[in-house]
DNA sequence: AAGGTTAGTTAGAGGCTATCACTAAGGTTA
DNA sequence: TAACCTTAGTGATAGCCTCTAACTAACCTT
C-alpha cells in the first residue's frame, strides 16, 4: 500500500495513483467481493477514462494479484509484531482473528476459494514462510501444557507405517516451510494444528455459516484455541 | 439433478433442458471456477443463442443458487448415507472428504467464499439442518473413547461467566440446528469440531495451501479424525 | 380449425476487459 | 530556448457478458 521509495516527481505521482487505485480496490471488495472488482468502475471514481489505468496496471488479474500480495504482507507484518510481544500462541491467535475480522474479503483474499488456473508468484510464497516463520518462532518457546491435549497422536509409537503418527513424518520439514526453520516434528505438528483449527473456525464465521446457530463464534474460536495451548488462556475471555 | 416428476411432455423436455444446462454448468464450474461461469456460453454449447436460457432460469443468479442447492442435497444425502451404515464418525468424515475431493468447486461453492449480497434461501438451510442432523445421529451411538482428548474443555467446571466452558453454552441448541435433535450439548460440541476441523483441513488443501510442503494432506486429515474420535480409526490409513 | 401457451429467435441497451492510435503534457538534452 | 523523447490520458473499437423487448414459429388444447 506504500511504495514510497520513488524519487524523480513522475514516479512519485505513479506510485500515488496506484495507491489510490488499490485503495478504491480494497473499497470496492470489502463492499461486493472481489469477483464484483471493476477496473472501469474505479477509473470512473478518478476521474478517468477507462483505458487510463492500463498505464498502471496490466489488467485485472495484477490488480488482483497485487492486492493479495498486500494482504499476505499484511498477515506477516501482524504476525511478527505479535510475535515479538511475547504473548505466545494466544496472543498469536488473538491477532489472526482480529485481522481477520477487520476486513473479511481480505481474510478470503488470501484463504477463500481460489481461481483455478492461478499460481502464486514467488515472493507471495517467501511472504506465506514469513508467516509459518512467526509462528513456528512462537511455538518453540511455548512448551505444551498438557499433553493430554497433544494435537499429535502421543498414543502411538513411531513407525514408519502408513499408519505411522502423523508428527512423525513431519521431521525437518521446516526447511521447505519457514526458510529453513529449525522446528522440531511436533512444533511443525502444532503449527498445522494451530493453522487449519482456527481457519475452520474463521472462515465458516465469516461465511456466516455459524449465523442463526445461537452461540458466540468468539468462544468457539476461544474453545478450540484451548486445545492447542492446553491451559486458559485470555483467548476465553474474547 | 433429476427432476423426474414431470408428467406432461412439455415439462419433461423443459426438466431435461435445465438438467442439461445445469450439467454444462457444473462442468464449466470444475474447469474456470463459480466466477467464469457464463449463460452465454452453456446456450452456445447447447446449439442456442443467448436469450434462450432465460426461458428456463430467471438469470445467472438462479442458476447458480439452484447449483448450490443441489450440492448441498448431494453432500446431505451423502451423509446420510454414510451415517446409515454404521461406520461412525470415521466412516462420516472419509465421506465428506470423498465428496470434498470429487469435485473440489463444488465443495467451495458450499463453504467456500461467499458473496456478500447473497442470502441463502430456505430450504438451502433445511438441507444444512439435515447434514447436521446425519452428524449429530451418528455422534449419538458413538460415545467418546480418550476423554483427555475431548474436543470440549473437561478441565473447567461449568458456571455462568464469560469463561464458561464452550460446551456449557450450547445446551439445548440442537432445536435450532438439526430441526429439533435433542442432541446433549457435549455431542452439540463435538459437531462443532468435527466440522471445524476437518473443514479447516479440507479447505486449505482444496485450495492449494498444502502444496510442496512435503506432506500428504490425507495424513493431516487423518490426524485431525483422531483428536475427534480418541482411538485408531480406518481414516488413518487413508 | 382456432386460440392460447410456450420455445426460440434477432435486436439492442448497458456493462465489462483490453488494445490501438492519437493527443497533450512533462522532462531532458542540445 | 528549442527540439526531442517519454509518459499520461483520450476516444474508438472489438469482443465478451447479462438481461429485456419484440417478434416468429411450434405445440397443445379446446
Amino acid at each position: 500500500m506504500a511504495e514510497t521509495g520513488a524519487t524523480t516527481p513522475r514516479e512519485r505521482y505513479r506510485a500515488q495513483v496506484r495507491a489510490e487505485v488499490k485503495q478504491r480496490a480494497w473499497e470496492q471488495i470489502a463492499t461486493a467481493g472481489a469477483s464484483a472488482l471493476s477496473l472501469n468502475a474505479i477509473a470512473k471514481q478518478m476521474g478517468l477514462s477507462g483505458p487510463a489505468l492500463y498505464r498502471y496496471f496490466a489488467g485485472r488479474d495484477e490488480l488482483i494479484t497485487e492486492l493479495i500480495r498486500d494482504a499476505y504482507r499484511s498477515l506477516a507484518d501482524a504476525f511478527r509484531a505479535s510475535a515479538a510481544t511475547g504473548t505466545g500462541l494466544a496472543g498469536l491467535a488473538h491477532t489472526l482473528r482480529a485481522w481477520a475480522l477487520d476486513d473479511p474479503q481480505r481474510y478470503f483474499l488470501v484463504y477463500g476459494t481460489p481461481v483455478p488456473g492461478y499460481h502464486a508468484p514467488d515472493d507471495v510464497t517467501a511472504l506465506a514462510a514469513e508467516i509459518m516463520t512467526s509462528l513456528l518462532d512462537v511455538l518453540a518457546d511455548a512448551p505444551y501444557a498438557d499433553p493430554a491435549d497433544d494435537p499429535s497422536d502421543p498414543s502411538d509409537r513411531p513407525s514408519d507405517g502408513p499408519s505411522a503418527p502423523f508428527a512423525a513424518r513431519l521431521e525437518g520439514l521446516g526447511r521447505e516451510w519457514a526458510d529453513g526453520h529449525p522446528a522440531p516434528a511436533a512444533a511443525l505438528r502444532r503449527a498445522l494444528a494451530f493453522w487449519t483449527r482456527l481457519h475452520g473456525v474463521l472462515s465458516l464465521e465469516l461465511a456466516g455459516h455459524f449465523t442463526g446457530m445461537g452461540f458466540d463464534p468468539a468462544h468457539l474460536f476461544a474453545a478450540e484455541l484451548t486445545t492447542l495451548t492446553g491451559r486458559e488462556d485470555d483467548g476465553r475471555s474474547g
